[in-house]
DNA sequence: CCTGAAAAATTATTCGC
DNA sequence: GCGAATAATTTTTCAGG
């Protein structure tokens, strides 16, 4: 699974737009067509290329309250955690969470439309969910970088 | 900029799968072709759809290493947070930067190979921002939710 | 492992209704 | 908005270096 400079070149052009057409790419990156399908099949099929999506405006959807959520559980047992973590995963608000080390806290990046929109998904979705103990509400007042995807590629 | 619940379709169709074609698209939204790529290409010039992207395994990459700085800074007028966004925003390594309300404080998403790797952004990229008062590193131990775009939609 | 061109398949667009 | 026909792109294949 080593990738040479023309499939990180790849990688890229396909993160700037998953709709490059082949033989654009092949130009972009020196080669023809063939190698760049077969590269790009495979970076399919080991599972490094996941899929390709649409980048929407939170802006023109009206999604631009962001809130950080710090929770701390009252179980940190396995058991708990994984509880935590499918509860979690189940709320399609929540953009991002991360387990953090120290206290076993969890981060959660919460996408709402407003601060009453947010209230009611904290309250109804995330303040009940299993084992939280405490939290603090981290609300954004401006998003400097989103959605940035070079990875440092 | 009325968006109906076809359009939701479709556009949650799209998070899915950028690439799907419009004939499978009109299928699963019950319409034909004709007013699916015309809803399509409306939501690309009002700039609701913003591009189409691969989306890459981190840990394919072995870019697994994500840590959340909290940043102070030491100057809070407009000017000083303009130079420090625009900072930010050159590193290709932070993946997200929000401004956080309370002490005009950022939270600052930074994705890394390791610990060793982070350490040398964390002194190279981001101990330099402009006007740094202090900050916090929070290291992840585990990606609970990881690039979810469902957005509430 | 790559090239280049031909062939095949898929996809988008354009029409009258 | 529909559906079929058209037109355009795009991907795949294959012989050859």
């Amino acid at each position: 699974m080593k990738l040479d400079a023309t499939d990180h070149k790849i990688l890229s052009a396909l993160l700037a737009n998953a709709r490059m057409p082949i033989a654009e790419l092949a130009r972009k990156v020196g080669l023809s067509k063939t190698p760049v399908a077969q590269r790009i099949k495979h970076m399919e099929e080991i599972g490094l290329i996941t899929g390709y999506r649409a980048i929407l405006s939170p802006v023109k959807l009206g999604l631009t309250h962001v809130t950080y959520v710090e929770i701390s559980v009252s179980d940190t047992r396995e058991a708990a955690l994984q509880q935590f973590n499918a509860a979690v995963r189940a709320i399609p608000e929540v953009e991002e969470c991360y387990m953090i080390a120290g206290g076993c806290d969890y981060l959660v990046k919460v996408r709402a439309r407003d601060m009453g929109d947010f209230r009611r998904i904290f309250a109804e979705k995330i303040s009940v969910l299993p084992f939280v103990n405490n939290t603090s509400s981290y609300v954004s007042m401006e998003a400097v970088v989103e959605q940035n995807s070079a990875l440092g590629i």
